[in-house]
DNA sequence: TCGTAATATCGATGCATGTCGATGCAACGC
DNA sequence: GCGTTGCATCGACATGCATCGATATTACGA
C-alpha cells in the first residue's frame, strides 16, 4: 500500500471571521493606534486639531483614519461649536479582545 | 479677543505602535484567521493539506498565508517527510493582546 | 534514476488602501 | 451679510496585498 495520510481528519474551523477580520483591519496602522492610544489615556475627550498637530499627517488624512476608526465603531466622534471631539467608544477594547478570542482561545464548541 | 482654545494641551500617544500594527495587519484576514482558529483548537499540529482541503484557496495561496503568519511569529512550521505541519507559536495570543493593550489600556507609563 | 506528490517560491494581475491637494460645509466673529 | 477657521469629502495617485498559474524544491517509492 501506498498513500499513508498525513493525519487524522481534524476539525477546520467555520468561516465566520469576516467581522473580526474588519475589525483588526482597522487597527492595523500606526496612526490608527497611535490616535486610539491618545484617546484611551486621555480621560476625556480629544479635539481632532489635537491629531492633525501632533501626527505627522496632513489634515484630511487624519479624517481619512478618524472615519476608519468610526465606521468601525471603536471611536465616537460630536461636533461642538466649531470643533469635533472624538473619544472611545464603550467597550471597544473588549470587542477587539472578543475578537482576538475567538479565533485563538482553544475551546471546546458547545 | 478671539481664538479661544478648543481645549487643554492634552497629552498625545507617541510614535512606537509600528510594530504592534505590524503584528496586527498579519491577524486581519479572515482565511488566517480561520487558519489560526484551526491551530488553536487542534491539540496538536495540523498538515498543510488539511488547509488547501479545507480552504476556498489554491496552495499557493495557503501557502502565502502561512507564511505571513510565520514571519510574523504566530505560528511554526516544521517538516515531516513528505508533509509540513503547522502549530500555534507559544504565546501568540498573549503577544496579540498586549499589542491591542500596548494602545488600548488607559495606563499611566512608568 | 525516474516519476510522483506535497510545499514553497516566482511573476503577474487586479483590487484595496494610505496619502495628499482641492474643494465643500458648518460654525463663529465682525 | 462676509470672511475665517475647523473638519469632512472628493478625486487622483502610488503603494500594498490577496490571488492565481507556472515553476522550483524536497522527499519518497518503485
Amino acid at each position: 500500500m501506498s498513500m499513508q495520510r498525513c493525519c487524522p481528519p481534524g476539525e477546520i474551523a467555520s468561516d465566520e471571521f469576516g467581522a473580526a477580520a474588519e475589525l483588526l483591519k482597522a487597527l492595523a496602522d500606526p496612526h490608527r493606534l497611535r490616535i486610539l492610544a491618545t484617546l484611551a489615556r486621555a480621560s476625556d475627550e480629544v479635539c481632532v486639531c489635537d491629531f492633525t498637530a501632533a501626527l505627522p499627517l496632513n489634515q484630511p488624512t487624519v479624517s481619512h483614519h478618524l472615519r476608519v476608526l468610526r465606521e468601525a465603531g471603536l471611536v465616537t466622534g460630536e461636533r461642538r461649536g466649531t470643533w469635533v471631539y472624538y473619544r472611545l467608544a464603550d467597550g471597544a477594547r473588549e470587542r477587539i479582545v472578543a475578537a482576538v478570542d475567538g479565533a485563538l482561545r482553544a475551546q471546546v464548541r458547545a
